[in-house]
DNA sequence: TACATTTTTGAATGATCACTCAAAAATTTG
DNA sequence: CAAATTTTTGAGTGATCATTCAAAAATGTA
């Protein structure tokens, strides 16, 4: 019966949609068994333990994440004209149905001092993040100025994240962040 | 041995201190028993189930903070001027050990749809948090202008819970916070 | 083909989970 | 004070938790 070595990002795929909707305590072993179609056995033999599956799903999910972002931004000539596209994306996506939140994010919050390796390793993911707006600020910006603006971005996005959460309402969301995030190149979004 | 009803206020503190930190599924029913003092079958007379124990831990968190608030509100001559000392305060919090972020926040975000009903009753409190800084804005501000930063303030807030949770910086904060909201009376602080 | 190695299988494990309930203690009622 | 009612006690419940491991199957090597 057995095949060989399992498809891993196939695998990893259904960890992390579980991960990301129920949480990391709230996902059960049984549950990834479920979802995963594999054997209690192969998890740990490929992945050591619940864990671990969570910090290679984390990963998996943010080099997604930073691939997509990576992608937008060569689309457009300045990271100003960039971020409106950006950010409405995520307003797009935070009122659809079944709407997670953001995996980084949600995981970022969860997880208390007794797992603070978990926690440093979720944290990294996230000042990576900071770390390409900043680096794309600075073309046009001071390093003070570009610091500023991208901590700015950051407590946006996870505004979006937190707020699109529980509101339903893109106007709202789209009203703030043209307030809040003034300086960006909001004409070109047509 | 069994003495009177016992003091719910300083069983709610504690319940409210055990799920704050540790999220509503990672507290176990043994953790509030050893933090609450009480017996398992004092808990389930008195709230019903684990459920019951956290909502009226969210609503005695979330009637704190609005008295918080509502208190901060109150020694200022307007909403502009009291926003910054408001942020400047959530601020100086996530610089504590020991912070444990937004306890409506946390909790918005571990509940999944299948925690329908109490994701609600924390989206609530929130609305309410919201409606709070609405009504001051209309003060000084048209309907739709108040609506839109009231969204922004909303969001630099939930900015702040999840930012300060994992990065360590006030003034990367405060840069972030006087960029994004420029309409605030910054210049009154101090 | 024969043997060694790797991978999968899935029932079983002890620990911990939310929760129960009959007996005991404290309080209220008459 | 005695009976009725309320509250507390805490050992015990079945369910579910993360994890294990010996047997079976598949693959690699000669």
């Amino acid at each position: 019966m057995a095949r060989v070595q399992f498809d891993k990002s196939k695998v990893l795929e259904s960890a992390t949609h579980a991960f990301w909707r129920l949480g990391y305590t709230a996902t059960s072993m049984q549950t990834l068994v479920a979802q995963t179609g594999l054997k209690p056995g192969s998890i740990y033999l490929a992945f050591g333990n619940k864990e671990g599956l969570f910090k290679e799903s984390l990963d998996y999910y943010a080099e997604q994440s930073l691939a997509n972002l990576e992608a937008m931004l060569a689309q457009y000539e300045s990271i100003e004209e960039a971020l409106p596209h950006i950010l409405l994306a995520l307003i797009e996506e935070s009122s659809q149905s079944e709407y997670c939140s953001c995996f980084l994010v949600k995981s970022q919050l969860e997880l208390s001092d007794e797992q603070a390796e978990l926690k440093q390793h979720v944290s990294q993911r996230l000042r990576k993040v900071e770390s390409l707006y900043f680096e794309g600020l600075l073309k046009n910006n001071s390093e003070a100025e570009a610091s500023a603006k991208a901590a700015s971005v950051m407590m946006h996005i996870f505004g979006i994240r937190v707020y699109g959460y529980h509101t339903n309402s893109k106007e709202q969301l789209m009203n703030g962040i043209r307030l809040g995030l003034p300086w960006l190149a909001w004409e070109t979004l047509h």
